[in-house]
DNA sequence: ATAGGGTTAG
């Protein structure tokens, strides 16, 4: 017997298990429930697979209250409630009297799942016992009302440790700082369960400075304390003060147990440094720390953000049935965080259960990666399945998507949507906010919003500077710029790009000049601002200077600007030197080489254009293709240059023939027939067919109400062309046309644009 | 036996 007892004492992990578990079956003792009761208990200290605790379980004659308390236990650890209750079930059964030691487990699983197991305590008169009583307390300032616990800790007579410890962690669940702090202070006796309780508490209230005095002041520290510590810092961002924390547990001679490791991994996780992580996994590995899932999660997570991603699905598939939500929530933002689409989506749609996380991570992550529309599909999914509520960050990741998409119509409902559920808005839902309306184009209403706020921060300023930039309004721009040094939010790179662009979008050229000299180290896009600018006031020649002595690389975006107003202004010397210099930095955009070749055209000089011609054949230019899109009804309608697909497509091109008559009609010359363009035309003159956003806006005008403004985006520039025929329209059709291309705004109306690019 | 610490989304 002794014999057997020494041996099970020095099992350490699985493996030793199943070899003491053989062991016995040699001996025939497997069936002795005394064995059984140490055999599940060590399968729940080593996290055993469920289907090896259940065979250890039934073999087993005739289970005892110990036996089942040991299993209750193991179910209760992984959360698998629904075991726990059939085993509660099998155990009445059985007759098998649930003792003292049966309801904490019960209570504490049910908890979980907002199941109370109050009533039928009371029927049972269990209620009286001082440790299920406790645990009911604790129940109900987990899971309950923090009332309730507290008429039950009133009405205990000689009340323990344990229950001012369950009661204070209530009111810290319910962040209540104030009640908290009083019973700490009433406390006739406290240990150290209850300083640790007090430093989570602060912790979980962001309010380090308050943890880190509890923690500085309390008399005895156990591995726990400087665990919730440590972890108060990492979840809160401060990784350099939890891996500092972390050297000061190791020299005081304390040994980090799993939990230590996960917030330590959580925190160079953070830092996203792969040269931290890497000193934390040669760590974790020299150690030879044993890895519970919690730890291997972490180091998925960690993996993924420093962008190694087949170590974190290595991980991942390791871990097998060990997977929980996190780690699949974990996976998932790993791959959106790489770009990875398909495999996120593939994941997403395998996993067993999901969370608002896991929904945030999907939409968020199609957001970030330029898939906006699929963002807005997977929230009405979401909203399609009961049960799951969105937060402020769905509704952010869903109001970026609606400004991304210029889906004004939509936003607009998501701002219901936020009233109706009286959904409280942080500075970023605002800042979203301000981005959105921004993005459609709408500044009233962006103003308002930002007026609306309480705090402002650089975000919420360079929202709106944005707006305004690319609504061509320097003067507005250039006031907030003021404004927010009067409310001393220090202005950032960002924000100077904003600045600069709307002095160049408004041909504010000294203003400009004046913003880019009080720049604080200019970087090459605070260039390209300047250089753009130079060349929207027909400035070349001070632009090429500008462009000569920058004391970076110039992108490509410099070298545009110059190309394009080469074009506007006849430049040929300029325009050959800007466009050889594209030719390098991007040869597969088309765009480069047809600017080059209409400069060409203009002059005359038609060996030329023929040379950039063959050129682009034998650079094998791919033509880009540029998408526009509206909104109708709740819908994003995209089009493609001669686009014939869509359900209305006959309609469309009549309403773009009818104002082509119209247009010869008023005596407008339609040349090179700037509405449309037919397919036989098409053949006659090579081209591929009617722009985008011309069919884009003839949509509109097919479907949408006489008077209402057209809203229409291009994801590039718009043409020359398209620009002559949406002057025209806005007069025939008089409404309102709102183009948003790549940065700006062009507002057409009674004949005019309000952009005031030359062409 | 009861009370304190853990990984994921913007």
């Amino acid at each position: 017997m002794s014999h057997f007892k020494s041996l099970a004492q020095k099992v350490i992990n699985q493996t030793q298990l199943k070899q003491f578990h053989a062991h016995l079956i040699q001996n025939s003792l497997h069936h002795q429930n005394y064995w059984v009761a140490l055999l599940i208990h060590l399968c729940t200290r080593f996290h055993a697979p469920p289907p090896y605790a259940a065979c250890i379980f039934n073999s087993a004659l005739q289970p005892n209250v110990f036996v089942f308390t040991n299993m209750l236990k193991f179910h209760s650890q992984r959360g698998a409630l629904s075991d726990v209750l059939a085993l509660f079930d099998q155990m009445q059964k059985l007759d098998v009297k649930p003792d003292a030691f049966v309801y904490p487990l019960l209570i504490k699983s049910a908890g979980k799942a907002g199941i109370s197991f109050h009533a039928h305590l009371l029927k049972m008169g269990l209620d009286c016992d001082k440790y299920i009583c406790n645990v009911i307390m604790d129940f109900y300032g987990k899971y309950g009302h923090i009332e309730t616990a507290r008429k039950l800790f009133d009405e205990i007579p000689d009340k323990s440790v344990a229950d001012w410890n369950s009661i204070i962690s209530g009111y810290w669940n319910w962040g209540n700082e104030l009640e908290a702090k009083t019973l700490f202070d009433l406390m006739p006796e406290k240990n150290v369960i209850t300083w640790t309780a007090m430093v989570t508490g602060y912790s979980k209230m962001k309010d380090l400075k308050n943890a880190r005095m509890f923690f500085d002041e309390m008399p005895e520290r156990s591995v726990v304390s400087w665990n919730a510590m440590i972890s108060g810092y990492a979840q809160n961002g401060f990784t350099e003060q939890a891996l500092s924390l972390f050297s000061e547990m190791l020299s005081a001679g304390i040994r980090p147990d799993e939990t230590t490791w996960v917030a330590v991994i959580s925190s160079c996780s953070s830092s996203g440094d792969p040269n931290l992580a890497g000193s934390v996994v040669n760590m974790v590995n020299a150690k030879g720390i044993r890895l519970n899932s919690f730890v291997k999660t972490a180091l998925l997570d960690m993996y993924g953000k420093c962008g190694n991603l087949d170590m974190a699905r290595k991980i991942f598939d390791e871990l097998g049935v060990y997977r929980n939500l996190v780690t699949w929530n974990a996976m998932i933002a790993a791959y959106t965080r790489a770009g990875d689409l398909a495999s996120a989506r593939e994941l997403f749609y395998q996993m067993p259960e999901k969370n608002i996380i896991s929904w945030n991570s999907m939409i968020a992550g199609c957001q970030q990666n330029g898939q906006s529309a699929m963002a807005i599909e997977l929230f009405k999914e979401m909203l399609a399945n009961k049960g799951l509520r969105p937060d402020e960050i769905t509704m952010v990741s869903v109001i970026s998507a609606c400004g991304h998409l210029g889906a004004l119509e939509l936003g607009n409902w998501v701002v219901e949507f936020l009233t109706e559920n009286q959904m409280k808005l942080s500075i970023s839902g605002y800042n979203s906010l301000i981005y959105m309306y921004s993005k459609c184009g709408s500044m009233g209403q962006a103003k308002k919003i930002f007026q609306e706020m309480g705090t402002r921060d650089v975000i919420s300023y360079n929202a709106l500077i944005t707006g305004f930039a690319a609504y061509g309004n320097g003067i507005e721009a250039v006031a907030l710029l003021s404004k927010m040094k009067q409310e001393s939010i220090e202005p950032d790179r960002i924000t100077y790009i904003g600045i600069l662009t709307a002095c160049s979008h408004s041909g504010s050229l000294e203003e400009g000049r004046k913003v880019f000299e009080s720049t604080q180290a200019p970087d090459v896009d605070h260039y390209a601002c300047m250089v753009d600018l130079y060349c929207r006031v027909g400035k070349l020649d001070e632009a090429k200077r500008l462009i000569d002595c920058m004391p970076m690389h110039p992108h490509a975006g410099v070298y545009g600007s110059l190309l394009n107003a080469s074009r506007v202004h006849k430049r040929i010397d300029l325009g050959e030197f800007a466009a050889n210099k594209l030719f390098e930095l991007e040869p597969e955009n088309s765009g480069n080489y047809v600017l080059l070749s209409n400069i060409y055209a203009s002059a005359g000089r038609w060996e030329d254009v023929d040379r950039i011609r063959g050129l682009m054949k034998k650079e094998r230019v791919k033509k880009t293709t540029g998408w526009s899109w509206v909104e109708h009804a709740g819908k994003i309608h995209r089009f493609i240059v001669g686009d014939h697909s869509h359900e209305l497509s006959l309609e469309i091109y009549r309403v773009l023939r009818d104002i082509k008559e119209r247009m010869r009609n008023a005596g407008y010359i339609a040349d090179k027939s700037c509405v449309l363009r037919d397919v036989e035309e098409e053949e006659k003159e090579e081209m591929v067919g009617t722009h985008s956003e011309k069919l884009a806006v003839a949509f509109a005008i097919l479907v949408s109400e006489p008077g209402t403004i057209i809203r229409v985006v291009k994801n590039l520039r718009v043409c020359r062309d398209c620009h002559t025929a949406f002057k025209i329209i806005s007069e025939l059709e008089g409404r309102e046309i709102l183009v948003r291309d790549n940065n700006r705004f062009h507002c057409f109306k009674d004949g005019f644009c309000s952009c005031k690019d030359h062409w």
